[in-house]
DNA sequence: ATAAATCGTACGTAATTCGCAAAACGTGCT
DNA sequence: AGCACGTTTTGCGAATTACGTACGATTTAT
């Protein structure tokens, strides 16, 4: 489907957010490597070359805005920043420095690889217009970018959370998805829901898709394991 | 859909504003090359040939002014001056050394495209007769070189917010635009606005799409993502 | 100087999310 | 077959969040 696989380099020192940070990439295809501070940030950015750097803001001894202007003085690859919620001023002064875009926490899976893709884009080639980031099973589209999901009786009427719920499953259209997986993408990690709390977004997910004239065994429960769409 | 795309040599130290204006040349299917200094620039301006040049005013050695006079005596190329804000003077000296325009920051992605279409017109050729900049959908024509916004029921009188606003939904028609995305087509910078500012524009926009005689459900909300022209 | 446009805040309303608790279901065992 | 146990479904109300709208302050254009 792609050339090489782009190469990110993600610089945290959360696990929690390196680990679901580098599972989201990898699941899109994208290599990454993962580093807990600046020093060997810098150290493995003039080793390696790197398509893309994630940095969150705070970080142990030099500072995300400090890595970020040495990364630039060498290079003019795009930065993404991650940082705690509601550092409102944060945002100016991040992409004063040459970051290219920024990211709140807490932020979900979609909106992370969204942004990535995005700076990726912006750098090099582009993906082609009309490259349709949509998703097809059992008859049901699901169209990332309009935000719909529709087959031959008509859309499917979702809110947020059912919307990413509803992808997360299809795009893994045929495989059992745990209800911890389906918490990590259709809510983001550190999201310290119950997983009981999927049932029931799964019951209005059916609900919705019933009503909508298709056929809410689509998801299928896979006791003990998850749910799953029929492929 | 074109020929040779223009070339296009951008000149600038901040590394978010050459960001800024390379991504937004090359989503028009401008070519450009980006160097931070104006020795670079005449180095690799004697060894390509461009179309246009967009130099900032203020660089680290040879400023935007005497850049310009040495570009100038080896060429006719048109040139168009960036600057800070509120650098009122600049602006007569940039003209008088021969800069051909002149766009003071803060500027959106299309006052920049729209100048620099301008320029590349007047150099050669111009772009074909009849390859007008129009969007349509859902039965509204907006015309980018007229400004305006019209259908059957006739011109949607707008703002120019408004009219950005409604030209970067209608260039996505069908798709969800976010509202940092939103403000980044129509405001130019990102962040320095707040996201619900938008929502007040939007209402604006749609009273105006009412009053007019359209729908205004035309533009269609998305919860939790953005803003949606009816495809 | 006057009018137009822009921006942000405040607040009401409606949609959405969440998790408990009870009911229904599936499974294995006797 | 019937029972017991764990799992899933479902209904429902409370808390939260997003959106629309109004209004006033500020900036910009004429």
């Amino acid at each position: 489907m792609n050339e090489t696989p782009h190469r990110i380099l993600v610089v945290d020192d959360e696990p929690s957010i390196t680990e679901f940070v580098s599972y989201a990439l990898k699941k899109e295809g994208f290599f990454s490597d993962v580093v807990d501070n600046g020093e060997d940030a810098l150290a493995l950015a003039s080793k390696n070359s790197y398509d893309l750097f994630i940095l969150d803001i705070m970080l142990p001894g030099m500072d995300g805005y400090e890595l970020c202007r040495r990364l630039r003085s060498k290079t003019t690859v795009p930065v993404l920043f991650l940082s705690a919620r509601d550092t409102e001023l944060d945002k100016v002064v991040g992409l004063e420095i040459g970051g290219d875009d920024y990211l709140a926490k807490p932020f979900g899976v979609r909106e992370l690889i969204a942004r990535v893709r995005a700076l990726l884009r912006r750098g090099s080639g582009g993906d082609f217009p009309g490259a349709s980031h949509a998703i097809t099973a059992s008859n049901i589209t699901l169209d990332e970018d309009a935000h719909t999901a529709s087959g031959e009786h008509g859309e499917i009427e979702l809110t947020p959370r059912e919307f990413e719920l509803l992808a997360s499953l299809m795009k893994n259209a045929g495989k059992v998805v745990s209800r911890e997986d389906l918490l990590r993408d259709a809510w983001g990690w550190e999201y310290l829901t119950e997983t009981k709390t999927v049932d029931t977004h799964i019951k209005r997910l059916r609900d919705k898709i019933e009503s909508a004239g298709y056929d809410p065994a689509l998801v299928e429960t896979v006791r003990g394991y998850g749910y799953r769409f029929k492929a």
